[in-house]
DNA sequence: TCTATTAACGAACTCATTGTCCAATAACAG
DNA sequence: CTGTTATTGGACAATGAGTTCGTTAATAGA
């Protein structure tokens, strides 16, 4: 790729990623975040089409990262699918947001948190029902598989955000225990 | 109240409700509702400050309405508090809103249901504050109140509105049952 | 190194929307 | 009946979205 094109578009993630942190995201004009990336406003529109899918591609960005090295065949994390423990997977997805890659844990605790904990939503939703023997001990038959499924990841999102909002001083293995007490 | 002013007020409300069952939030315009409404445009102003105080002026209406009568000190409710069965208080709550007073349930199934969601999570925080002992029984002493407070309240908001998203086919009782199923 | 291609620039532009202001008019309460 | 108050419509400035285009500069490939 265009050494040109690369260096704009992550001038733009970066921009917007540091305004999002500060204010709404319905607050954020495309004029600020052309400024602060230091682009044309035309170069702007010839990277995204709208201010929406801009952030569409942020989040896509964000969790692609985690969730990949997450569900990866690599062997360091094949042996976590094997064990029974769901706890092992909720740690381990727990521990990379701490290690707060591109600023995630930032964005997520940030006013606009909705948007980035829908996406968080979704995908935890595919990772389960690709893997639905991590909770299976859990799950009730009297129950809707679908409505399992959201249950499920909506209370860990859940925990997450009650996490950041309190500003994080829990540990992972702690936060992880309150989960699957209330699960 | 002068009746003009009332008739206004009305007139915003009902038009600004039947844009939300049908655009999202952000797309709807002032324009848009006042013509709706048939009234002035500097008329909407000398009533709502913004569109979204006119958004958290309706949401109020309609929560309050709801809430009200559940908390309300009417011997008609009194008993459902001293029971120990938190599945009345639940059930309580969910055949109101199955008789779907002032559309709420259409706003909540909305493309914009999460503004709403965040107003219905508000006040059932505040309800299961008021009422702790309504989930007594249910509850760990190894997780922090809050944590709780906020997983019971979004456990029970994430089941309306999947309930909603499906269809609303499910009786009050069988979500009543499938929400104590995952408590 | 040369050249054709492609991206960035910036400035000007249209368009939609917000929020304000004011003078005229109609509805209201007592 | 009368003073008060709400509504009206239209004009207004300010802001932001998204487009257009001629110019400039960087890049990739030969």
């Amino acid at each position: 790729m265009d050494r040109r094109q690369k260096k704009t578009r992550e001038a733009i993630f970066k921009a917007f990623s540091e305004l999002l942190s500060k204010k709404q995201y319905s607050q954020i004009t495309v004029g600020e975040i052309i400024e602060r990336a230091d682009v044309g406003r035309a170069t702007f529109y010839t990277h995204f089409e709208t201010k929406d899918f801009l952030l569409k591609k942020l989040c896509e960005e964000l969790f692609c990262h985690i969730f990949d090295s997450t569900e990866g065949g690599g062997e360091r994390h094949q042996h976590i699918f094997d064990c029974e423990a769901p706890s092992s997977v909720i740690l381990h997805l727990l521990q990379h947001l701490q290690k707060n890659d591109n600023n995630i844990l930032k964005l997520l605790a940030s006013e606009n948190n909705e948007l980035f904990l829908r996406y968080f939503k979704e995908n935890l939703k595919e990772l389960i029902q690709k893997q639905p023997q991590i909770f299976e001990n859990k799950r009730s038959r009297d129950i809707p598989n679908d409505y399992w499924i959201n249950h499920v990841s909506t209370t860990f999102v859940e925990t997450v955000k009650w996490w950041i909002d309190n500003g994080t001083k829990e540990s992972p293995e702690t936060i992880c225990q309150y989960f699957s007490i209330v699960m």
